[in-house]
DNA sequence: CTTATAAATGGAAATGATTATCATTAACGT
DNA sequence: ACGTTAATGATAATCATTTCCATTTATAAG
């Protein structure tokens, strides 16, 4: 956890009035360093063994607060546990979609026609909102299928 | 609940092994009838006076039963709570994506832009399946936002 | 039309992710 | 360093959905 880099969300954390705290610290810490999409569970567990004092609990809440604050983003791949990614940032643009495979969960990142998907949703988006008179914030797209290996034992 | 037309099904249940039953039937017909997007336990209450020995296990098992049949779409929209409503089909082509109001849970179905949006649909599904060797089956496309009365509140 | 059989059902209990409660602890402006 | 107030963690509660299992019913065969 080093001060270089990583504390830069800091101000937006008190401008909010949240607190800074080793949990919040340690969540958000690990879920920039992997590519993975983590459960409540799975972060939990993960930071365990070095924060044993941490609790599912808080896990659960500084999620919220984490994804409230848009610094997280909150994905549902349709099994009743919700997953947790970084969000994109200016200083980690990595905007992309999921491909998940309703066998066993695994979840594609990709960005293959992100830049054609981009601006339909915004031609979309800007349609909708007048049309039907909606304030959008936010969109979701996904693609559901099997993976090789999952294909393959069906 | 006439024998005209509200049958067709019958041949693809018992093709797939499925009886066709009183429980069954009540609950497709209603989800034909209707254009809103109900959760397994509306349904439940609905059918409730008509059909009182339906239980709402028997709705679960049943929606289930349906969305395996692509009969029906399970949908969902983030709070928890699964909605179903009847697939397109050709005798009833009503392809169509929602946008969500996330303060009261309010749906609309839009099907604006539809074409563009299935046809950049079609070209990424194609894509992304040879690339990362995925069979799909489906796709999800949602927009998330507050409707002009929510907005309003907040 | 009966009968046999396996699928379907319903009610109660179980499950599993997430949330609420509440007494204790810790962050941070002063 | 201190006091205020947010944050925490352990436990209990919630709530949608599933599982269990004894009973009922759809349907194929006679």
């Amino acid at each position: 956890m080093k001060c270089k880099d990583s504390q830069w969300w800091h101000g937006k954390f008190r401008g909010c009035g949240y607190r800074v705290t080793i949990a919040r610290e340690a969540i958000l810490d690990m879920l920039a360093k992997t590519d993975k999409h983590m459960s409540a569970e799975d972060i939990y567990m993960k930071l365990h063994p070095v924060y044993p004092n941490i609790g599912l609990t808080t896990v659960y809440r500084t999620l919220e607060v984490l994804s409230n604050l848009a610094l997280i983003f909150k994905l549902d791949i349709g099994d009743g546990r919700a997953r947790y990614e970084l969000a994109e940032s200016p200083k980690k643009p990595n905007h992309h979609h999921h491909l998940v495979c309703t066998g066993c969960r695994k979840i594609v990142d990709y960005s293959d026609f992100i830049d054609q998907e981009i601006k339909l949703l915004q031609e979309t988006e800007k349609e909708l909102s007048e049309k039907y008179n909606f304030k959008i914030t936010n969109h979701l797209i996904q693609f559901y299928g099997l993976c090789g290996s999952c294909a393959s034992k069906s």
